[in-house]
Formats: structure tokens, sequence, C-alpha cells
DNA sequence: CGAGTGATTGACTTAGATCAATGACCGTGG
DNA sequence: CCACGGTCATTGATCTAAGTCAATCACTCG
């Protein structure tokens, strides 16, 4: 669904970007930095981090390939957050006046661009609702529920448990631990990169 | 800031658009509905809500007057969301066909809606990320902090403190206990519109 | 072959959820 | 005008699930 979903950015504008190789945490901007533009992810990940008081580092957003990164700072003056490569990454660097520009130059583009905002939205409040859910079990299968692919069933792995830990907003040991349990019970079988749900065992 | 956040929609658009008062409790739109338009909150305020697997009701988003209220549903066919009126609220609906062409042939107006999005997007990260703290009292703390009006120290109350209490995932209970603690340890103050932060005791 | 990290599991602690009870404060209808 | 049902605010007692600390094993990367 979201495979190539970078097509629709005008060529003009692919033409002046800027490719770059990152390493696995290569910061790509630091919070306060003025904004110079959006990414677009190639391959590899991008990790969008706060920090909370404590301390604790805090995933916001994972961009994968195909995917733009930081698209909301184009509207702002600073980073809001950090930006940092979760794993080995190439990307293209699209400056941010250009980008504006073409916005402004083509309605096609314009409503593209509004309607993955307007995704993103809800992206957002879907996980926020994910959060209200106390239980780390029933956080997990909703998840689980929410990501499973066409099929209803597999739930590809991407990145590490501890980063979808990190993103359910649960302690890694617990999420080894839940994972574990719903396995002894049947309701999920695993492999190394992907989650599987057995129907019928729900709850 | 956003006292009067919506005089940029244009002249032609408000003409069009139906007003309509709604009672406390009163349903705007149901889950699965047809997207029907978006709505302005003229007074009172406007709850987004889902409903969990356990059958918690989490309040997603809260508008009150002046904003905009299921902006993203624009782009969506159905709504993913309840929407009621969280006390006695005037409102105007804006159909979503003449939106959309609204905002595909005004540059202007399809940029200041993107940059509205934009912040939403921010706004909707800072909660998710206040999510991440898992100390009630610190997480109360960070949102005073992010609340308090120009002054850095007063935050004043829209609704009830049960309503803060689910937007920042906590149980009432706890929210009393901790607003009182801090009360007594002397970090803010309360009256029943507002509370106060006292400046050098934080942490 | 270490150093670093992820995955996993055990033991223990604690903060927040839950259950429960009370008083204050509506608004409303008789 | 007042009694009554409803909700909010508040506080106490108790419980439990998630967090924390800690140890082990398997990998991978240079």
């Amino acid at each position: 669904m979201s495979r190539s979903s970078l097509d629709w950015l005008p060529q003009s504008l692919r033409e002046g970007a800027q490719p770059r190789t990152l390493a696995a945490g290569d910061p790509v901007f630091h919070t306060g930095d003025k904004v110079y533009g959006i990414i677009e992810v190639v391959s590899g990940r991008l990790h969008m981090v706060r920090h909370t008081i404590e301390g604790r580092a805090v995933v916001i957003q994972s961009s994968r390939a195909g995917e733009l990164f930081a698209e909301a700072a184009l509207f702002s003056d600073v980073y809001h957050c950090d930006g940092v490569a979760a794993e080995a990454s190439d990307v293209i660097v699209f400056d941010r006046v250009p980008i504006l520009a073409a916005l402004r130059a083509d309605p096609d583009l314009a409503e593209q661009f509004m309607a993955r905002q307007a995704r993103q939205v809800q992206r957002l409040r879907t996980r926020l609702e994910q959060r209200n859910i106390r239980s780390a079990r029933e956080r997990l299968m909703q998840y689980l529920l929410l990501a499973a692919e066409g099929d209803g069933r597999t739930i590809p792995l991407e990145g590490t448990l501890k980063d979808l830990a990190a993103e359910l907003g649960l302690t890694h040991e617990v999420l080894y631990r839940t994972l574990a349990q719903l396995e002894k019970e049947g309701g999920i079988k695993r492999t190394p990169t992907a989650i599987f749900l057995v129907p019928g065992n729900a709850v």
C-alpha cells in the first residue's frame, strides 16, 4: 500500500534533492535546529526521538523505506525533536523552499500532501488511543490486530522487539513476557521476523 | 493565539454552511458514518471518542470555541471515531465538497490548512510523548508546564478535572491525589478554574 | 576473540488502578 | 421552593500488574 508512496513528488523536485548515506545512530537533525527541509527514506529506517525529563528516550515517529520523514516540520522554524537513523539508511533531502513553492503551484500535489498529513493525524490518534489501554496484554493485542497485514493474521516485525516495546510504551521485559505468554496459550505463533495471530484465540 | 482562528475560512464557504445547536452528549457523527464535512465549534466543546475493547471511552481530541473539529476526516470516506458534544455547543457544519474545492482553488488557503495540520501533528506527538512518562506526578507536571499561559504559571481549566485526567491518561482518583499532594508541597496553587505553578518548586 | 546489544527469564517492589464511601453542587420537575 | 437523581471532587483501603534489578545466552561486528 505504501510501497512506492513517493511517486507523487514531481520530478523537478527530485532533481534538486540531495542524497545522503547514514550509518546507524547518525543524527539528521537536532531539537532546535533550523528546519532545512524534509527527508525521504530510500532504504533503512529513521526515528524521531524526544527525551523525557527523566532522560528516557521516546520514539515518536518511525519512517521506513518509501516514506517521508518530518513532513510536519515544513511549516515550523525549528525542529521539535531529534532525528536519527535507526539503522544504516539511504535518504534524500528535499530543501524546504522548493517544496513549499511546489505545493503552492500544484493543487494536486497539495491535495495529496494534505491527505497524507490527514492519515498521519489519524495514525497518531490511533496510537494515542492504544496508550489508553492499560493492560499490556490488551494493548499488545490491539496493536497486533491493527498491524496485521492484508490476511489479518501476519504482523511482520520491522526493527527489534525493543523498538516495538518503545512504540507500545511498554518496557521490553514486559513485552517479552507477554509475547511468551500469548504464545504459550496459543493466541499467537512467532518466528524471528513475524508474529502470526491464531484465529479463534482472541479475548 | 487561537482565539479567532477561523478567520481564514473564506466568506463564500461560510455562507453555504449550516449552523447547529447541540446539547451535551449529542452525537455529531458515529464511527463508520460517511464523512459529510467538517465542523467549526462556535461555542462549547466537542469530543472525539473511541472505545477500547474493554469498553472504556477514550477522548482522542477535544475542540473548543474557534477551532475546527475532525479536519482530518476531510480526506477519508468514513469517520474513524465518534464525535459528541461534551457540553451544550453551537457549531457550524461545512460540507466536504466545497471545502475541498476551495483548497484546490486557493493556494493561500491550502497552505494555511497544511500548516494547521502540521501543528496538529506536532501537538499529537507531544501528547504521545507525555504518555511515555510513567510517573503520574511527572506526567502532570510536564502537562502543566506546557499548558501554562503566556506568563508561564497559569493553567486555566477548561472542562472538568475528570476530562483532564482522561486527556492525561490517568484515572481521576490519581489525578486528584497528585494535585492534592503537589498543592500540599507548595508546587502549585489551585482555584476552581485554574492551576498556578509556584516558581521555584519544580520537580 | 572480546565488546556490545538483543532476547529471555526470575525475583521483588511499587505506583497506580480499583473498589468504596462521602459531601458539595447542580438542574429539574412536581 | 424543595426534594431527588446525577455528576464531580475527594479521600481511604487494598490489590495487582507493570516496572525494576539482575543474570544468562545467543549473535554480530570489527
